[in-house]
DNA sequence: AAATACTATATTGTTTAACAAGATAGCTAT
DNA sequence: ATAGCTATCTTGTTAAACAATATAGTATTT
């Protein structure tokens, strides 16, 4: 197991729930998508289970709609609740970032990137 | 459980081998300079299964020494294991940020601090 | 039309992390 | 001695990530 997908535990929810904020997704597009801004560890395996478990605690909504080429998708839709959850994962996100990266970078050139 | 302890998950042990890449802590004394930067969340139960498992995986290397006041306290010193294993958690740490907080803060007025 | 490949969802079982709770024990103060 | 603080360690629980696999519809090739 890479040390990636063990960073990865307990923000993979937050992530997830951001993307289907933005739009309706489905599974297999949504793994797609993490893949694309750089979470590439991320298989489908890991994908459904976190889907059916946001499902199941009411953060987001699945409604089954068929493909023009293709099985079925399962688009999911965010709550009002999920919505609330995202903004507090936001927020420990936010509160957790600072320290993490004081004390990881401590010591170390702050080799900032132009891209803010 | 609380949403942070999630989101800690993963970081845990490259925050700790950052602290005692500093210099030689104990246990109990890393619990309370991990509440100061602001993981206010990590108790001793979590920590001592982390130093245990730290030494056993060769990160750390513990030390029994006297205390002027209290009982013994078990010293941990890192690696060279260790501090290659800290590079690599650093290095993925980097790679994960970016990522993670384009997700969680997209479209977002990005309200940074004046702290750096 | 049969076989293969791709799209898509779901489940099962394994490993491991965080953690609450509690056990153990030494030192300090009353 | 009793209580409280310092300090370490263990046990048992919950839950997350994930590999592996099952299932099935659609598309492509032969």
């Amino acid at each position: 197991m890479s040390i990636r997908s063990q960073l990865l535990k307990g923000i993979l929810d937050g992530c997830i729930l951001a993307v289907i904020a933005e739009e309706s997704v489905y599974g297999y597009e949504l793994s797609r998508k993490l893949q694309q801004v750089g979470l590439s560890d991320v298989s489908e395996g890991t994908i459904y289970p976190v889907l059916l478990r946001l499902q199941k605690n009411g953060m987001i909504e699945g409604e089954m709609r068929p493909s023009d080429s293709g099985p079925n998708r399962k688009y999911y839709d965010i709550t009002a609740q999920g919505e609330e959850a995202l903004e507090m994962i936001q927020e420990e996100w936010r509160i957790l970032v600072n320290p993490v990266n004081e004390l990881l970078q401590r010591g170390r050139i702050n080799e900032r990137e132009t891209d803010d």
